[in-house]
DNA sequence: CCATCATTCATCCGTATGGTTGAATATACC
DNA sequence: GGTATATTCAACCATACGGATGAATGATGG
């Protein structure tokens, strides 16, 4: 896809389960690249290529200390992208239920 | 990408500005599919196969009425999405928080 | 009936994605 | 200095995506 808005990559970079688990595990703090690998099937390689994914939706921050990359969880889009969806739920429906409120108003 | 749970399927469906407009649209009711593509800039088949990624998430139901294809929104996938989208920022939130709490005792 | 309209199906194109393997780079260690 | 380690880069492959166009299907309406 040819993404535009932040909330674009935020979204695209979270329908990935192999990305939501690496996620949940830099939850438990800053870890190093191969680290992040190692309970994954896949080669160091496709890690190392969903990390990338993740940084550029700003979800992941990497820190270079020597020849180590220490990778931390940046919450930030997260939450703008939990705050966009919990208001277009909420308006969505807002506006069905309205709508459902004329139908049945019309014919009683 | 090879999509498993109901979760990837709403968040990549999700992740395209199109399709949250189209969404969006339906927000205001039942419509055509041609009525749906109409303020779209790309040709009708290109919305129709947006319409078909938002009915494989769940997000768009169909109703066949003679020749006409009547698209409804249907929040549940989008409910779902965000309820796991704000338990894990919660979550990871609180997670982080710990483990600063944590290093700040460690250094004081 | 026949033309028109609503929609999908089929095909094609360019590009992105997720994965692999092998080489390159750079730091660390003895 | 030389070897091992951590990580990326580069190339390749199969498949998916987003778009276009043209043909096919199916219902409508005069």
């Amino acid at each position: 896809m040819v993404e535009y808005t932040p909330l674009d990559h935020t979204l695209s970079a979270l329908a990935d389960p192999t990305r939501r688990a690496i996620l949940g595990r830099l939850a438990g703090g800053e870890t190093r690249v191969t680290e992040v690998a190692e309970p994954f099937e896949m080669s160091l390689n496709a890690v190392s290529k969903h990390i990338r994914v993740l940084e550029r939706a700003g979800l992941v921050r990497r820190r270079v200390h020597g020849r180590e990359h220490l990778l931390a969880l940046d919450l930030a889009p997260l939450e703008t992208a939990s705050r966009w969806m919990e208001e277009q739920r909420a308006l969505w429906a807002w506006r069905l239920a309205e709508l459902d409120k004329i139908l049945k108003e019309k014919k009683p």
